[in-house]
RNA sequence: GGGCUAUUAACUCAAUUGGUAGAGUGCCAUGUUCACAGCGUGGAAGUUACUGGUUCGAGUCCAGUAUGGCCCA
């Protein structure tokens, strides 16, 4: 056998997932011919302008591994991937790349000529994630790959659109937007992040009408919107202006007199009491001037400079107007206190430049109907969340919702499917309207199409209906396929996303019963995974791990094993590289476990087994098929992955193997066979159970293993069938047994280890064992302990004198006596044994105390009562044993 | 301002309904013909953030305090 004694994954990964893939193994069966019971992912479509960061990488896993269990389990698995359009993200880096190399912008270009060039560079690019992910190992049906501006999903975002067109729940409005100046779009309340940012609260004085010389002092860190301003307004009850009530200001400028009003919402404590009101420029204001009846007055234009309604500063641009009426203000003897603050900036998620809250004229879908039957899906339990706290937040969302802003200003997207008659009367259409041709309404000629393009979730929440078929009439896949069973995605788009999308289960299959038009019965809220210092890794902030680097140095399946190993079920987790070191060590671990199988595998085979540690392994590793699977069923991916690390590490490498050495070389030849039997059983269902976290190596060595057996397997291993135990038995007299020869050899090991005997020279042993089974356990065993723990010999009985000059250990009741020469030093051994003497009285000292205690006693569970009295008899027991060994020092 | 979450060994994290606080990394010592030095063996290391409460018994439940992180307004 020619093998490396290090796993290379970079040589194996490419090739393994290059024939997974031409064998179709990601594809569900054909309908009829596979279980019939199915197991639908949708993929969270990542933005085509994307590259894989780790939360990716986590989410990838954390699917895949599910995905591949099911398919284990018989399940016919859909992992459906694809991309998502993202609308404001691609048009803007496309518009930068063409400004850059060729100067030109997109107006000047067209919108037609545009599109085509985001096209080009979808095509070009946009598949680099889904390469990526292909690195990590996922199993997503790529036959059925998705893009948000599909011909499919397009045709189902206007049957969408037009849909709830008909139903009355889309209506254009004038509102207040958040206006994003250099995308030049609106954009939605959960696109915007706030900025703390150090910025001034500038005091401005505006002339009273009545009372010429006097004024009244505004506070604003918005200065030029002053120019919107229809209004003054104070608490109702502030004392200072109770008397200006009713009468008016005049704006400087522009001359404009304006109200003094009484509002509720004002805080009298807050810079000077008065607020000036900007009703087409802020959200609180045009809250306030809807009370009052202000006229909304706006002074921007879409490019973020001051319109001809700024009068003498029409033109410039927000900052330079900031700064001129500043110093206007200055000059006019009209500008009071300047404080130095720090509040809350509203940025753009896309562009991080200020938001500009704006009046413009939106489309906008009515939420409050859609979220009803989305909150009740979650009351009856059709939908649920992992970790179950996110359900507060889904809910309180829903019961708060505001209506959805779904028009963009945007080319890249899907264009509204509305066009306007000669009157400017809109009219929905799922069909394309010739201008010219009859409004199907109105009878008049269409003229023009909306310019506007949706939002991207518009046609996300579509996403796992679209994608299995819907609207298409008979829709095979849908019926087959939905609902989906699973969801993983990030926290932060519970709201954009996933509860949009409950919403759109609900809205669209009116002809279903209502469990079976929720989207996915599980929503599992995946780790945030942050940097060393407890930072969420962001491109921005430029503390991000590549999860390619560490493929490219770990592999793939170290990535994902270290990354299951570190996330527990919703808990953040912080990463630094090293992190991957113990997914690495432990493939390597697995390579080498296998390599040692593979190497001693000649000879006859017997499945049953013959020895005490056959018995005991073959027992550990149901337990362990037991306990893998049910974290698996429950989305426990952290204890399955756990259970099954220490398997195979500290049991089959550390004790199995290493006790079936001298069997596999010896001349016991029935000993042989069985102890190849039982290492070829126990590393066939390691490695089944381990291929959802680490498919790639588990696959390889499956290969490698049916080779070397000169068995065909039934099938690759990502298609066997799942692990169950069958066969196996639980044996708690092995599991018993093989804990006695553990200890005894770990007494030896210690003494050895600290007297400095040396790992590689013979020592004889005499041994104390006052009970029964621990000696009829050494009777059977002795080869085996003699073999681990390295004795020239070993006697034994229920007492034993203490020989000359011996270091001794103790286990529980059993005393280990290695006879030594004079020359030894038991200093270490001592202070060992002294420490250990020293935590064992302690617990008899608590265990006393509790048993005196009467409540304890009478009011504990018996059971438990009689479990710390035993408790107490063994401490007392290994705590004299240590103090008489000790006394012989 | 409201909500969620966390605080356990030097570091990163576990601990299934309340019942003996564990692992990986790191550290110290030691060992390489016999799967793996990406390894083995042994060892050291914790007042479970703090203050109270409930309980026979609290890392775990309750209240409060402090400090971080996230979300919403």
């Amino acid at each position: 056998m020619d093998l490396s004694t290090r796993y290379a994954p970079s040589d194996i990964e490419g090739p393994i997932y290059a024939d997974w893939d031409a064998k179709g193994a990601f594809q569900p069966p054909a309908e009829g011919e596979g279980s019939g019971k199915t197991f639908t992912v949708a993929i969270p479509p990542p933005n085509v302008t994307g590259v894989l960061h780790m939360g990716h990488a986590l989410n990838g896993t954390i699917q895949d591994v599910v995905v591949r269990h099911r398919r284990k389990l018989g399940f016919d698995t859909l992992w459906i991937p694809g991309t998502d359009h993202a609308g404001i993200a691609t048009q803007a880096v496309v518009e930068k790349m063409l400004y850059q190399e060729q100067g030109q912008t997109r107006e000047e270009m067209g919108r037609d000529a545009f599109l085509a060039k985001v096209w080009d560079w979808k095509e070009k690019h946009g598949n680099i994630i889904l390469e990526q992910f292909r690195r990590l190992g996922c199993s997503c049906d790529w036959t059925r790959t998705g893009f948000t501006m599909d011909p499919g999903l397009s045709h189902a975002v206007r049957v969408a659109f037009v849909e709830l067109w008909e139903q009355g729940l889309i209506y254009r409005g004038a509102r207040l937007v958040n206006w994003d100046c250099v995308l030049q779009t609106a954009v939605s309340d959960d696109e915007i992040e706030m900025s703390e940012r150090k910025g001034k609260l500038w005091h401005l004085r505006y002339p009273l009408s009545a009372k010429p010389g006097e004024h009244i002092v505004v506070a604003t860190t918005r200065p030029e919107t002053m120019l919107g301003d229809t209004g003054v307004a104070v608490h109702p009850e502030d004392e200072r202006y109770k008397h200006l009530l009713g009468t008016t200001c005049r704006l400087p400028f522009l001359d404009r007199e304006i109200p003094i009003v009484a509002d509720d919402s004002v805080d009298p404590a807050y810079g000077s009491g008065a607020v000036k009101v900007t009703p087409g420029h802020d959200p609180a204001d045009y809250e306030r001037g809807q009370r009052h009846n202000l006229p909304i007055i706006n002074i921007l234009e879409k490019d973020g400079k001051i319109s001809e309604n700024g009068g003498p500063f029409a033109g410039l641009s927000r900052e330079e107007a900031r700064k001129q009426i500043v110093a206007g203000m200055e000059e006019l003897e009209l500008l009071g206190e300047v404080e130095d603050i720090s509040h809350n900036v509203p940025l753009s998620d896309r562009s991080k430049s200020p938001i500009e809250p704006l009046v413009s004229e939106q489309w906008f879908v009515k939420m409050e109907p859609l979220a009803r039957p989305a909150i009740k899906a979650l009351e009856k339990g059709w939908l649920q969340f992992r970790p179950a706290r996110w359900s507060k937040v889904y809910l309180h969302w829903l019961e708060n919702v505001q209506d959805w802003c779904i028009s963009r200003q945007l080319w890249w997207g899907h264009q509204l499917p509305v066009w306007y008659d000669e009157d400017e009367v809109p009219v929905a259409s799922v069909e394309d309207l010739e201008l010219g041709a009859a409004h199907p309404k109105t009878g008049k000629p269409i003229v023009r199409r909306d310019p506007d393009v949706l939002d991207t979730w518009a046609s996300s929440w579509l996403w796992p209906l679209a994608t299995l078929g819907w609207p298409e009439e008979g829709a095979k896949d849908l019926a087959r396929f939905y609902p989906t069973q699973f969801l993983s995605t990030a926290q932060e788009i519970i709201y954009l996303w996933v509860a949009r999308m409950v919403m759109a289960g609900y809205a669209f299959l009116p002809e279903r019963s209502e469990a079976e038009r929720n989207p996915f019965a599980t929503c599992y809220i995946h780790a945030t995974v942050l940097d060393g210092k407890g930072k969420r890794m962001s491109k921005s902030a430029g503390n991000g791990i590549d999860p390619l680097d560490m493929i490219e140095k770990y592999g793939a399946d170290a990535v994902r094993l270290s990354l299951v190993l570190l996330t527990k079920e919703g808990q953040d987790v912080r990463l630094s590289p090293d992190r991957f070191e113990q997914g690495s060590r432990f493939c390597n671990k697995v390579w080498n476990a296998a390599r040692f199988v593979m190497m001693n595998l000649t000879g006859e085979r017997d499945p049953n087994p013959a020895t005490l540690e056959d018995r005991w392994i073959l027992s550990r590793l149901k337990a362990v098929t037991a306990e893998v699977s049910a974290a698996l069923d429950t989305y426990r991916f952290n204890d399955a992955a756990n259970a099954l690390y220490r398997f195979v590490w500290n049991d089959f490498c550390d004790w199995y193997v290493e006790l079936a050495k001298g069997r596999l070389t010896g001349d016991d030849a029935p000993s042989a066979a069985a102890a190849r039997g039982v290492l070829t059983r126990v590393l066939k269902d390691a490695l089944g159970l381990l291929h959802p976290f680490t498919p790639f190596l588990t696959e390889k060595l499956w290969e490698m293993l049916h080779g070397t057996l000169e068995e065909a397997p039934d099938a690759d291993l990502i298609l066997a069938p799942w692990p169950t135990g069958a066969g196996l038995s639980a044996d708690q007299a092995a599991e018993d047994e093989m804990g006695v020869l553990q200890g005894v050899v770990g007494a030896v090991r210690q003494v050895r280890s600290l007297t400095m005997i040396g790992e590689r020279k013979r020592v004889p042993a005499v041994i104390a064992a006052p009970r029964d089974d621990e000696r009829e356990a050494l009777t059977r065993n002795a080869d085996a302990i003699q073999g681990l723990a390295y004795l020239e010999s070993m006697e034994f009985g229920a007492t034993a004198e203490r020989p000359a000059n011996s270091a001794v250990s103790v286990y529980g009741g059993v005393e280990v006596f290695v006879p030594l020469g004079d020359e030894v030093d038991t200093g270490k051994l001592k202070d060992v044994l002294e420490n250990r003497a020293g935590k064992v009285g302690a617990q008899i000292q608590g265990a006393q105390k509790k048993l005196e205690n009467k409540n304890f006693v009478e009011r504990a569970e018996p059971s438990v009562v009689e479990a710390e009295r035993e408790r107490l008899v063994e401490l007392e027991v290994e705590l004299a044993l240590l103090e008489r060994n000790l006394a012989g020092f």
